[in-house]
DNA sequence: GTATTTTGATAAGCGTGCGTATTATTTGTC
DNA sequence: GACAAATAATACGCACGCTTATCAAAATAC
């Protein structure tokens, strides 16, 4: 197991090394995870918001009551993470934290009415961004995009 | 601009909650980037190397001599974090830093010999990582996967 | 029914990613 | 050659992401 050798003069600015990882599908993911964040986190900086955050917003959303741990795992952000985001939405507002009744551990999570109508307010931001990742994209590249992915992320 | 209605009992368990976003571009990959971070990330444990790590390595093993802004343009690591991993690069006797004689500013990086060693160590986990990414695909899809990821990245 | 194991939540610690600011040097302009 | 703008590097601050550890409460085993 080796490298390719090394063709450029030393003091060739390396501009284009990209290309070397081009065909490496954890790099191209990299860049891609890189590009659609930069993406969304530019269109939400104006409420505050980063994207684990408007994901969370999202989840809790369709999942009033649920627990942090549950939460993390429904969208994959880790319990540390769920655990700091938290923290900060009930100081902001935006989510009511109460002893769950059933379980001495747990916190039931809901988003308050101002959460709710963040989240509302947010809608045309995540689609928008949503839509630009795919903007060079045919249809078929589209579809194809989802079957890939989907598969990779194991939900094919 | 709204969400579609919520349909779970407030108590069912959010397991499913992905596939909520199963449709959202920027979702799949971000969870194909964690999923390829994890498994890279695994391997190199071992090594005490992350994964922007292994790539400034593979960087400067191909650029020998570059300064820290044209290594991180290169590999779109930032620079605040390229001048941190180097420093502890440096301090663990991979990388060996000179000011250059050209501009007063600029750092000339290259590897030592127990960076190239190291660097040469580690080829196989990056290969099997890279490959266990597209595990699940035809070859079909891993030729979709590639032309498409280089359009998203602008690479196209 | 008590002991063991699992689980929800938090804390501490490290590395990454990104914005902003600062300093020193270089480049560009006149 | 002097001055302004761009650039290399670093510092600081904040938010993730992940690991390990800890504590309390629940679930399981026996």
């Amino acid at each position: 197991m080796s490298l390719p050798e090394k063709k450029d003069h030393p003091n060739v600015a390396a501009r284009n090394d990209i290309d070397r990882f081009a065909d490496k599908p954890g790099f191209l993911i990299r860049r891609a995870h890189q590009i659609s964040v930069a993406g969304l986190d530019r269109r939400l900086q104006p409420y505050d918001l980063t994207v684990p955050q408007m994901v969370l917003l999202t989840a809790l959303h369709f999942h009033p009551g649920v627990d942090q741990a549950s939460l993390a795992a429904s969208v994959s952000v880790d319990v540390v993470t769920v655990g700091r985001i938290v923290k900060r939405f009930v100081e902001r507002g935006l989510v009511e934290r109460s002893r769950s009744e059933l379980d001495g551990r747990a916190h039931e999570l809901r988003l308050s009415v101002s959460g709710e109508s963040l989240l509302q307010r947010i809608q045309p931001e995540i689609a928008s961004s949503q839509n630009e990742i795919l903007g060079d994209l045919s249809q078929e590249e589209r579809q194809a995009f989802f079957v890939i992915m989907r598969k990779i992320v194991g939900l094919a």
